[in-house]
DNA sequence: CTCATCTCGGAACGACCGTTCCAAGATAGC
DNA sequence: GCTATCTTGGAACGGTCGTTCCGAGATGAG
């Protein structure tokens, strides 16, 4: 056999993630890849193809490991609205604090780019978005079963409602929003759908 | 006096936001806004300054224009919970349909572009948003007086809310979300925000 | 050790980026 | 008509873009 890569290419896709998921792809240039992962264009090329394979590859890693947890998490949640209470609070948390804090959301970054042209991303945003509703969904009949969700409420369209609202936050986050003012709008919505006032 | 301009700089710049709107800053060249307003380089730069100037300037004029009446027509609106219901329909149908459909909002895309990091493009994201949630905000007062509002509804939290769900309406139709659905959401909101069933 | 085969380093490519510059053209006052 | 002053057309700038290519280096099989 030949030679063996010298780098992990799992290692350098979740670099390629993270700037990617915070410049968004065309401010994004290969120098910047090159640079921050530390491998040159030829292993670059090689590995991952050109910047539209790479930018659809970072995204699919985004997806599977930052949404889809999440979502995974949500939906097998037993406890109804205190379930979406804390995915909330997670998301805010994660969108306002830390490492990642300004960064938004890879994929409701991705809504505004020229990238989201290519069909293979518009695919990915709709399964995302699908994604997220159905979450959001389950962990709504399950606050149902629970007597959590108040007379005559729509699941459906609360859960759309509830998508929406995270695009929402995830939109403002990036321009500095201010947690406690999130959380409070978040709470309202979560108020609105179960009996009335909080516990 | 000397020679005097052989165009028009208010259709030049409607020209350019429409651009800036569709494409975004990043994947809009100077080549682009050559072509599409027909005027060339010089008179370009010597009108409107270099490129982040003529962003700027289009993202002022797409606010002026677009966002901040339709804001006051909700603020004026006398009817309270309908006046919310109608500039809703209105955002969507806007967003789905006819010559902007699937463009979104043009200061909702600006959140994810390299263009936020200039202080005064994020100073015009902070002052729409707080535009905005103002608008939502006094349309609920109005509500409010027209008993049109469920009791123990807190108006800041809801304003905050029906802003943020404005923003993920702005996104997704971006993606080509369909408008049956988000007109769905939006009535779930507003009918939680009121008392209980839609009449 | 030798060789075939893959990887790596880095130069180089043409195309396009935003911007500048200057000569030619147009205009209003004299 | 002449001139001063601004606009206009278009070439040209250096830099960066994504991509390609090739020689050198590394590796495992025989």
């Amino acid at each position: 056999m030949p030679d063996i890569k010298h780098f992990d290419p799992d290692t350098a896709l979740e670099t390629v993630v993270r700037l990617f998921w915070r410049q968004g792809a065309t401010s994004t240039g290969i120098q910047d890849v090159v640079t921050a992962t530390g491998l040159n264009r030829s292993s670059l090329y090689a590995t991952f193809g050109g910047k539209q394979d790479l930018y659809r590859a970072a995204l699919r890693r985004y997806v599977e490991r930052h949404s889809q947890p999440a979502f995974r998490r949500l939906a097998a949640d037993e406890r109804g609205l205190p379930a979406l209470t804390d995915f909330f609070a997670a998301l805010i948390e994660a969108r306002c604090t830390g490492e990642y804090a300004r960064w938004g959301c890879m994929v409701a970054n991705a809504h505004t780019g020229a990238e989201s042209s290519d069909p293979e991303i518009r695919s990915l945003l709709d399964q995302h978005h699908q994604q997220l509703r159905d979450a959001m969904h389950t962990a709504l009949v399950t606050a149902e079963a629970h007597g959590q969700v108040g007379p005559d409420t729509d699941l459906g369209a609360a859960a759309d409602l509830l998508a929406l609202l995270a695009y929402g936050v995830n939109l403002r986050s990036r321009a500095g929003a201010d947690a406690r003012t999130l959380s409070r709008s978040v709470t309202a919505a979560l108020s609105s759908i179960g009996g009335r006032a909080a516990p």
